[in-house]
DNA sequence: TTGACTCTTCCAAAATTCTCGAAATATTGA
DNA sequence: TCAATATTTCGAGAATTTTGGAAGAGTCAA
């Protein structure tokens, strides 16, 4: 991930609804959700919703795969790893005890460890 | 942090020059630049770099002081901090072969440890 | 094939963001 | 006080993003 990616995936985060459907499908797991559904589950219009797929889409952040009518689409996992490995690349240049911090959240948001 | 902290956060960092100039003062660490100092090692004009700089303090990325004519600006971690956080909340829904990359990447940007 | 369902694309107006020149503010030294 | 240095604030034009209505396309069941 270069910089132009990253300040792809953060433009595309970087919306109150695109945030929410991306930590949706990020909860919600590698089978993903149907369009339609996370619209409702959302509360947002489906051309809009359509619009902002398209961003994380295009980020990279989600995938979609075609399902009878139904558009199922799913969190990117391993773009999201690129970008926080990028967010937190030469953190604290060496120094320990600021990085420190940075470390421990590391750890606890390893949520399934 | 809350998702409206967060799209601020994400909104400051989603900019070509603002995350140079955040990646720049991560490495640098909590000594933080001054103004001109960081005008001069990304190349961009005064007052565009003041505005920016702005906007990243508004998220709470940065913090300046005074230090004589010029202003120190030093990275924000535990703003940083709060965002990884954020973003790696509620992963994979406690499914540990999904999370596990993550975890690893996590680990792995945990540069200082 | 027709109709219902699901989602996307197209379009244009409204809102927001970005950038730069010019002027203003704060600090220091002579 | 005056001049030099360092940075911010202001203002406006340019560019980009966001949004929703309307229409277009793919899928399925009868």
């Amino acid at each position: 991930m270069d910089s132009q990616d990253a300040v792809g995936a953060l433009s595309a985060l970087a919306h109150e609804s695109r945030l929410e459907v991306f930590r949706l499908l990020v909860k919600v797991g590698p089978d993903g959700m149907a369009a339609g559904d996370i619209a409702r589950a959302t509360g947002s219009l489906a051309n809009t919703l359509s619009a902002n797929l398209n961003v994380l889409a295009g980020a990279g952040l989600v995938s979609s795969r075609r399902e009878g009518r139904s558009i199922i689409y799913a969190a990117g996992y391993e773009r999201m790893r690129a970008l926080l490995a990028f967010l937190m690349e030469d953190c604290c240049s060496g120094n320990a005890e600021i990085c420190a911090p940075l470390a421990l959240i590391a750890e606890r948001a390893a949520c399934c460890a």
